[in-house]
This record gives structure tokens, sequence and C-alpha cells, in this order.
RNA sequence: CGAGGUGAACAGGCGAUCGCGUGGCUUCGGAAGAGCCAUGAGGAAAGUCCGGGCACCGCAGAGCAAGGGUGCCGGCUAACGGCCGGCGGAGGCGACUCCAGGGAGAGUGCAACAGAAAUAAACCGCCCGGAUCCCCAGCGGGAGCCAGGUAAGGAUGGAAAGGCGAGGCAAGAGCUCACCCGCGGGACUGGUAACUUUUCCGCGCUGUAAACCCCACCCGGUGCAAGAUGCAGGAGGUACGUCGGCUGCUCGUCGCAAUCCUCCGGGAUCGCUGGAGCCAUCCGGUAACGGAUGGCCUGGAUAGAUGAUCGCCCAGAACAGAACCCGGCUUAUGGUCACGCUCGCAUU
RNA sequence: GUGGGUAUAGCGUAGUUGGUUAACGCGUCAGAUUGUGGCUCUGAAGAUCGUGGGUUCGAGUCCCACUACUCACC
């Protein structure tokens, strides 16, 4: 997942999460505010973990979400880790990113990813 | 075989597909993009407990105070509160391990409860003497009182004025003597030294300095969000003093203004990784370590790069993620190996 | 990155220069009162003083290391 797309300022952060809708599951919440660009970014609070098992999250929720780019509508998105996503496998956290990205209706029309 | 002790290296490997950071090359007029190649977390990266480098501030620089730290000896080191080797003490049957280990003979404080008494002592007891009273024919005996002597004995306590024996005494006492114990000093043996061997003299002194303190030595402050250079912007200030110049005081010194000064906050580039570096051999040293020669280049991100899936080996395996960089310490943690190390059991 | 603070009964807090039994309120339990409950009164239980070492005759207190929570500044 490269770098121009990612969500990187504070304040975009705050932005996202003041004008965002939320969806949520057992392991994951996701923001999407619309917009003309499409950058996503991560959030993983110390209460998920130490260093090690944040980054591991952190990487996978990148590796999710990676196969989605092209299929999804532009604008800023985050998703927040709760602490049970770190013991989450790799293969009910991309379900729950697919199950999240079809609740926002972020999916364009027609192409999506299966 | 079991239970230990010490030390050492390693930190899953290989292959396939997709994906990421950095550097180089190619494509391209250039950028973007694409392709290829190389490389890409640790022994603790952690905790932030110490020591430095580096940067800025103070800055010709200096002194004092305050505060903090260290504390057997010698060596190593850039330095250290670290390491190595000794000494002393403590623990363990032992291999071995652990120790903030200067000064209580400079002063102050504290030592609850118990106990007669807690750093110094006469409550009981023991003993001499005095007057009074009682018993007795008398010798004499007894009772309490007064004034002294005495630390041998007395339920305590962590600690009770060295221990034991003999002499001595009215009763006693290192009061005296022999032996032993401890402390201080001198000489001597060995050692660079801490210390130690032997001996002589003096003394018998409570413990506590991780209580205040004394002595010796060390420490200026702030930290890469340091700081430097560009870009764009906002707010305020007004003249020799009662100003300002990152800690207190004293000296010293500098500045005196709008193209300046102070404050605020946004973004970019640099700082940014080749270093007290790593590996091998030889030499010196008990060792820590040092020297010589040869070889190697080994992260530099900036919401923060190592992942996902599968196969084989295999017991699917712990603690855990660089953020300026090094040297230590401490803590967390997986299995492996070595020992001509120890103890126990069994067999020969 | 740097520098502080806190940890004591189920909960919230005391604990003064080390000294015997760690105090208080709420809560809990038992009893009394009441026809029953509450209020009230009486009594009781409940603490590895965050963990592990050390100094000391003696540690909640002093020293060291660690753990968790929390605050401040840039």
């Amino acid at each position: 997942m490269e770098r121009q797309y990612r969500l990187k300022k504070n304040r975009a952060f705050q932005y996202v999460y003041r004008r965002g809708h939320s969806a949520a599951c057992r392991d994951l919440v996701m923001l999407f505010a619309r917009g003309r660009e499409l950058k996503v970014g991560f959030s993983v609070s110390k209460k998920v973990g130490n260093a090690v098992i944040r980054n591991k999250v952190k990487r996978r929720l990148r590796e999710c979400f990676r196969p989605y780019l092209g299929d999804v509508k532009t604008g800023l998105y985050v998703i927040v880790a709760r602490p049970s996503a770190a013991k989450a496998t790799f293969q009910s956290l991309q379900k729950d990113v697919r199950y999240l990205l079809k609740k926002q209706d972020a999916l364009k029309e027609g192409n999506r990813a299966e």
C-alpha cells in the first residue's frame, strides 16, 4: 500500500472523527468521510498491546485494505483497532474489512472484489 | 541417572507468489511512472538507572554557595555508579555465589516495650559504722531508721560495662596475676596497596552514618521536538535603568536598536549515520584490556518501512520493534552446547 | 524525549523526626428496636501496607531494583 494513499496528519484524523460516519464490528471500527482524494489511516492504541503487537495489527490491516484500493469510493477512511483485534487472525480481519466496506456502501457499483 | 555450578554462541531455516522503505542503474527532454539489482530491527532495540560524544545556551573567563552523587585496594577505560584481579566479611556439605565494604577516638540526635538501671546507673541485695528500740543475768542476737562502701547476684533486652580461674577484701570489684577474646598504636615478615605474619606497649571503648553529619573525590545547564539554513505569516515592544543576555550570589563582560528585539505558530531541507565500528590472525598481559597486520561496509524511517498465503525440514518457538549515536547496568525470555566443575545414588 | 507523583480492609482516605495492638467514614455481617422494611443504636469480621531484596534490635515509614496507574513540559 503506497504512501500517497496514506492518511498522515493529526488534523486529518480529527476531521474524519468529526465528519465521518462510523460502522463497527467486534474487532474494528471504520470511519468514512467522503472527499476528492482517497486516503486511509489506521489507529491502534496502546490498549491493543505492545509495540510489536500494534505494528503487526497495522500491517495486517494495511494488507487487508490493499486489494480494495481501486474498487472503493474516494474519501478519507480511518480504521480503528479494538483490543480484541490483537488476537484475531488475518482471515477474520479481512472478512471484517469487507463487511464494513459493504456496510458503509463504499464499494463502487459493479466492480466488487470477490 | 538425578540435583546443582560456571561459561559460551544462537534467536527458526529454505523455496514460491503478491506487497513495502532506502540506495544505485536503465528507460525518458525532465518529472511522474515502470523495470532490474543491492540492502533492510535486537540481545535485550525495552526500562531510562548511570557515563560519554554531538549541538545550543551561559561563554575572555573565574570563584563561592546551594544541591546531588560516589566511597576497601590495585588495574582497565574516552568516561562511569561499569569491567577485571586481589583483600576483608557473609552464605553454602561443595563447585561457587553475594556484599553502599570510609569515619561512631570531632560533634548532635535516637534506642519503643520490658527491665532496678540504656550510655549511664545504687531499686533490691551484700557489707562497715552510728544512734534508737526489743530479747538476754551476761557473752551476744534481732528489728526498722540514718550515713556510706560495693557492679559478685537479681524475671528484661538486639545490646547490661570483656570471659574463666586463682589471689585479695568488711563486702566486693582488672583491684592484682595467668590464659583467652577484642580495640588502638609502634616495630617486624610478605605484598605496589588494601591487608597480613610475629611480637611489644596501652586500653576494655554499646549500637545506629541506606539519622543529621565529618572526610576525600566528582558534577555548569538544557537536550536531535538539540540546533542550522531557506519559504510564507501573525501579535507586541520603545531608549543608559529599578533594562536585557536558560539556575542563586559576587566579580567580570557584551548589547543600546525599526534592515532591531521578544513571543506565537505552519511547512521544507539538513542534522542522519563510517563508528571509542565489525571479523580473522599474531604479540603483550593472570584477566579486564591494549598493540600490530589483513579484510569488510552493515537500517535511516517520519502516522513511522520486514507483512500475507502455501509447501518442506520441524517440537509450528519465548521475550519482544531502531527514531541522533555509542559504552555499561537492570529487567523480560526460548531451546542448545561445553566443562580435566560440585554433590548424591546405583553398577563395575 | 525529559522530569515528577501515587499505590494501605470491597470503596474513599489518615498514619507527624523508624517503636509494640496500622486509624476514620461508607459498605458487609450479627443482634436490638418495628407487625415488616428503612432510619437509629450496639457489636463483630475484613489488611502478604503494589512486588522482590537490603540497612536496622525493629520498616507502612529509610535505601535499591521492578510492576501498574497517572500528571506536566517541549
